[in-house]
DNA sequence: TTGTACGCGTTATCAG
DNA sequence: CTGATAACGCGTACAA
């Protein structure tokens, strides 16, 4: 029962080797006016009585906590967790410790979480939106305090802020042109809640590339879900594909409900890609999965969140100005895979998607 | 650019209301002997002021932190990403904050991991083990200084500790046993490192299995991975499947390597399940969406969290005894689909796997 | 190169 | 019910 144990602090350093207690603290944080032998004496001691500093009194000291906080969605989504992973990793490297929240998609948890991240004096806040939030006021505290916050995909469409994202449109463009290129003349968009800007521009970029080619724009076939959760996504697939006319062509805004959707298609003897040809966003694992293999828009999580971080830094040293707003914009690509391609075309992608273990 | 302006202190709202900071202190943290009006007074100053409270000051002084640090692999896996969510709503709802921090599977990332969390003087600490990590003594200094450890998942075999776990000998036991009364004769274990017990124990359940039948143990068909992933499940099965004589059936321990395992066969013409019977592990998503449906033992991720976190509370709480030593162990029940299902047997699952987005 | 002295914002103890 | 005071452990201006 050693639980009480105390714990060893600078004083007990300075005391053992008949020094002050400043100097043990600059002979720890390899100050440059510590003589070479202080310095050396004071670490041994220190390691061998297991000496750690203690963050908080540092942190209550120097008003900096080395820690970031995150607010995400939910941390089990595909999408989510490697973005998590990304910030994860580049913060730890650069010395910050990382705490985690998650909205589970409610505004109001949104709220509370910022207060609680806030309380904790993080040093920056990286956040990609609930997907019920349109307003954003309750950031404000945060900003105003001169904390950095960088949104990540999900971002406000507020100007003067700084964010990470894909380009969303030009995303969507080039899925749905991929489509027509296959030979899609009534293409389906299948997207998410229109509030959310990452959802908006990837409609607008399927209206463009549309137009671009002279192809009708049929209001019918847009349709906006509100979870893209496979069970909504089979829902819509369903009642899509069982009217008189149906489309030969999907563009999906995620690959959940892509992948439900080829289910439903598959079920109800429609063949794919012959009949009808499909694309998801995200390229998750389960695009190499599903059979045919989805094609996809690549969107690189991991190395958004590491953007994220980078970002985040450079604001703390100043060498971005918090106030100006800036946007760091990720190259994004389309993986064709058998779900989109005409009988005359071959098939391309063989890659085996790095995945779970347990 | 309102960067300075300073926080509110309970001091600040001490001398604006005459009163002392130790009244203040009370009056927020609803003392039971402060005076009603006081208390009012004292909040809704707090409120109009935007008054947050100082945790590190807070922390120094209580020698708490309220959070909770949390070891694992990978965030972004599928078991382990909702095994995360599960802890930090728990751990939210009961007030406490959530560290993450990922080894990579790297015992030295482990080790350095312990350090920082304890430096960070964390409440409580969640591990799932680095598949490398065979020595346990760097969490010794957490133990030492009565800061709980809840084991989840990737225990180690130790005695005395305080772990949530699941069944894996009889979790294996019973789907071996399925593929057993699904008419296999000849079943390979697809495991994964044996220093980790997880994996140990799944074989054993196997091995327990096959005896219990009386069915020859044929170690050729008993295999090892290191790391479970899809690019080493396809290897490993392409080499057995390509033998002389083949298995009849599969007990994969992970999910990824069963995919593999079924997207090899089916390259190679081997009908599913009708000349090979394929079972998982974990339940992941990627099971209702590999053709043919992959049969897996269903893995309560989050609730694994909810359980850890639940314990780390009780002994928080003293109500367990931190040198005792204690277990939870979850049930888990295989999930029946068409990858194991003979010709006779009808189909059963049709669930749709709730999943990403994004 | 090292030591002294103070303050960061809270909470706990003790006294009233 | 409320106030004064000390202490938590560290970093840093200032002095030596």
């Amino acid at each position: 029962m050693e639980e009480n144990k105390k714990d060893v602090t600078i004083y007990d350093i300075a005391e053992e080797l008949n020094i002050s207690p400043s100097t043990v603290s600059r002979a720890l944080n390899d100050h440059s006016s510590i003589g070479s032998k202080t310095k050396k004496a004071v670490k041994k001691l220190a390691e061998k009585w297991g000496y750690r500093p203690n963050s908080f009194a540092a942190s209550l000291r120097t008003k900096r906590s080395n820690t970031f906080g995150i607010i995400v969605s939910w941390i089990n989504r595909p999408f989510i967790s490697s973005l998590i992973s990304g910030i994860e990793n580049t913060a730890r490297e650069a010395g910050f410790h990382t705490i985690i929240t998650q909205t589970q998609d409610y505004t109001e948890s949104e709220i509370t979480n910022v207060k609680t991240l806030y309380d904790n004096r993080i040093s920056a806040l990286i956040v990609s939106l609930a997907m019920e939030t349109t307003d954003y006021s309750h950031f404000d505290s945060i900003r105003n305090s001169g904390i950095p916050i960088v949104f990540v995909d999900r971002i406000p469409p507020t100007l003067g802020i700084h964010k990470v994202q894909i380009n969303n449109f030009s995303a969507a463009f080039e899925a749905t042109e991929h489509l027509i290129e296959q030979g899609c003349k009534r293409i389906m968009y299948f997207g998410g809640a229109r509030h959310q800007s990452i959802y908006e521009d990837r409609r607008l970029g399927y209206v463009a590339a549309l137009k671009k080619h002279d192809l009708e724009l049929d209001k019918s076939l847009m349709v906006q879900g509100n979870t893209l959760d496979a069970e909504e996504g089979y829902r819509i697939a369903s009642e899509v594909l069982s009217r008189d006319s149906i489309p030969d062509g999907i563009f999906c805004a995620n690959d959940t409900a892509a992948v439900s959707a080829i289910q439903c298609a598959k079920s109800m003897g429609i063949l794919i890609p012959d009949q009808l040809k499909i694309i998801g966003f995200n390229d998750d694992p389960i695009c190499t999965i599903i059979d045919p293999p989805l094609s996809s828009v690549h969107h690189p999580a991991v190395e958004m969140g590491e953007a994220a971080v980078r970002k985040a830094l450079a604001m703390l040293e100043n060498e971005i100005d918090p106030e100006a707003g800036s946007t760091v914009t990720l190259d994004t690509h389309i993986v064709v895979r058998k779900s989109t391609q005409s009988e005359k075309t071959l098939e391309s992608d063989v890659s085996i998607a790095d995945q779970s273990m347990g």
